[in-house]
DNA sequence: GTGTGTGGCTAACGCCGTTAGCCATGACCG
DNA sequence: CGGTCATGGCTAACGGCGTTAGCCACACAC
């Protein structure tokens, strides 16, 4: 489970969460990063062969703790998408570094841990009633307005959430 | 009109277009850049101040084009939801690494052509007859769609057509 | 007590965007 | 015709990036 890494290298991703998530992604550098450790960058090398690797375990971060929040709120509210669309929502905006990270590039499917991706996708799926298309068509409208909401694509004084209602109402039945 | 730029300045951008399409982001670099156009890398900065100057130029292109496209549907299928679509589709999936840059970053507005931004979403917005929230979950939801088959997040052999059809039949009344 | 692995270090390489400063060409004006 | 000046190249260099090579100190095992 968490046997994946090494104290140090979770110390290591640890510091590298709070950098990306305080900094963005610009200054998630191997040298800021070593400054965060108080160690030089290229120790970081005796624990990762490389950035990437690092990279990766944010993304099952945000993979897993995605997972975690749908399971939650599909056990509080059983069958309501939108209920699981606030909370994708929410957890998105509230680390939009981390989701850009996991999410503007393709997944390192070999790298994850066993079955993530699918457990991630679950929730959504027994709501749409395993209509695969459909949870495909949802994933797909909730991941566009996160994005776009976060990269500021919507007009400043857009009202985001009749937006979502909108497109909400039209998933459901 | 094209006055925005010099003849020179077009040059080179059309060299970071084609740059861009054929080899990626990582290798749109002002110095391969140069090499293509047989000069040296500082002497880009006598037509532009940096480089996101040149990459917003590029911005420009994609939007004028997405517009360009768009229209042309309007008027070939008029208040056709499901044909803009496939036509945003089309022109993304045709020039991935085009759409990526233009779209997974702020806006620049400030230097964006006026009226641009407008013009390349009022074809959809008219199909939506007028619902402005209406059209922005549509759009969120065909972005959406395109940035995750781009970064191939669905499972390699996801059908993809069904999910399209399947959201845009939800939009549609 | 002597290996051996672990986890630091410095120095350096080859990229990157960018700046400073130099120089050739050619247009324009007296 | 001659001087001025903008244009658009150039080289050299800076600081920052990811990364590699190679060295060293310490802890623990046999």
């Amino acid at each position: 489970m968490t046997d994946r890494l090494t104290p140090r290298a979770r110390e290591i991703v640890t510091a590298a969460r709070a950098l990306l998530e305080e900094a963005g992604p610009d200054r998630l550098t191997m040298r800021t990063l070593a400054d965060r450790l108080g160690i030089k960058a290229p120790s970081l090398y005796k624990h990762f062969p490389d950035k990437h690797a690092v990279e990766v375990e944010l993304v099952a971060q945000l993979l897993t703790e995605t997972a975690e929040v749908l399971e939650a709120v599909e056990a509080r509210a059983p069958g309501s998408l939108s209920a699981l669309a606030g909370a994708y929502r929410g957890h998105a905006l509230a680390h939009p570094h981390l989701y850009c990270l996991a999410t503007e590039r393709p997944l390192p499917r070999e790298s994850l841990p066993a079955g993530l991706e699918d457990r991630a996708a679950l929730p959504l799926l027994r709501a749409c009633g395993g209509d695969l298309d459909l949870a495909r068509a949802v994933w797909a409208f909730a991941h566009g307005m996160v994005v776009l909401e976060i990269h500021g694509r919507f007009p400043p004084d857009a009202g985001l959430d009749a937006a979502w209602k909108r497109g909400l109402s039209a998933f459901h039945p």
